[in-house]
DNA sequence: GGGCGGTATATTGTCAACAGTAGTGCATAC
DNA sequence: GTATGCACTACTGTTGACAATATACCGCCC
């Protein structure tokens, strides 16, 4: 077990590092969805060959996280309104769980962490760094996954927030900021008084409220086309 | 939509036919947990470059399916208990919910394709196809999470499967054979009467069969080498 | 002036070779 | 007979080059 994680951290120097770093531009919204991913450019940036880069191309395409088109190349993915619709079904599946799970196996440094998260969720909005903002509010959900203590839900949650991510930029209505401000706040302090019903209750209102301020009505240029044609 | 299915489709000619060939060897235990996985010689067995298999590996080790050691090559996953624990409380969540939404988004299509599985089931227990059993068993599962609509699901589902499997390999007691024998079909029965509550109470009872036939306590060889020695 | 075709460029897909490293087995020394 | 160190083998990590393909640009024809 110790050597797996040792293991796991000297190949954080290359594969994994690289991927970290598009990840959390991807989460930054930084890399924005359909942007395309250049090999080779990616190997100068980080210095590395393209074969690595393509390992790591690889790993995020399998989580859908960027689109490969053969020949074509690597494109920050494009989730659609059914993809979008379905992983806050999934969320609100899951979250409302970790919820349970946390106050179930709640030990004061858990409380700590989220506590700490949440001041610098506040401290990035009073900077109003937006790139921080965003970052923390998805890294909150995983952080949750993560105290939780189940590690294959943590990953589940790690994939559906990054996607939540792109599904923000893509669809977010203009009115609307991605995460309103205190609500992380407002479930940690339910986790806090170990209300489960209430935790869990503020947990999908929150999920709720992301998606309502998202405009997921199929109105996207395709379904249009199909439209205008099937309507002639 | 219809692009990017064709997309993968060309691309399924290599690497993703790769993946998926090592991905059913596991499926059906032709490779146990803790193989090591040569790079050059699955390169000759599918008959690509080295730099495609080690494509694929960075896609299986994302999973979770295969561990990365560095400098010294891949190997197929060996689960922890504590993952395994995990992995079923994942599905506890996961699967009565595709049930619900199964029975709530019912077509004949779908009780047909169930029960057609089903049938092939019964059919490899007839003809002792151990191989054949175990494969069906685990995508059974997937099955359901397909046919429930919900892609995010569905991949998650995909993955707890197949980490079942080794998981199964790994700790299966004995006695008892992975899933028991009908078990499939009479939750296949309640969907088909959309009985949502009893059909979620058979996955429960399955997913607990399962789990109950394996040994999982902490009794693994690395364990029983550190008491020894703090014994002594 | 606009559409069409061909050329040029950029990028992907593929491979083969080389260097470095871990594990194995052998030989040697005691 | 056992332990230690060395050499060998097998494999991984990395690189650069080459062929195939898609996109973009430009000139030509209508």
């Amino acid at each position: 077990m110790q050597s797996k994680i040792s293991a796991r951290l000297k190949r954080e120097n290359t594969q994994d590092e690289i991927y970290e770093k598009i990840y959390v531009a991807i989460l930054e919204h930084r890399l924005h969805p359909g942007t395309k991913l250049v090999e080779e450019r990616l190997a100068e940036i980080f210095k590395v060959s393209r074969a690595r880069v393509r390992e790591v191309l690889a790993r995020l395409a399998h989580e859908q996280v960027v689109d490969l088109y053969p020949q074509r190349g690597a494109y920050v993915a494009r989730p659609t309104i059914e993809q979008a619709l379905h992983v806050f079904e999934a969320r609100r599946l899951i979250e409302p769980e970790l919820v349970r799970r946390l106050i179930e196996n709640l030990t004061p440094e858990r409380i700590e962490r989220l506590r700490q998260h949440c001041a610098l969720e506040l401290e990035a909005r009073r900077r109003e760094d937006k790139r921080l903002i965003v970052r923390l509010s998805g890294e909150f959900h995983t952080l949750m996954a993560e105290l939780a203590g189940n590690q294959a839900l943590a990953r589940t949650m790690r994939e559906l927030s990054t996607l939540t991510c792109l599904i923000i930029i893509l669809y977010d209505a203009p009115t609307a900021s991605s995460c309103l401000a205190d609500e992380h706040s407002l479930i940690v302090d339910a986790i806090a008084k170990r209300d489960i019903e209430g935790g869990q209750r503020l947990m999908l209102e929150h999920l709720n409220h992301i998606e309502g301020s998202l405009n997921l009505e199929p109105a996207d240029s395709e379904v249009d086309l199909a439209k205008i044609f099937s309507e002639k």
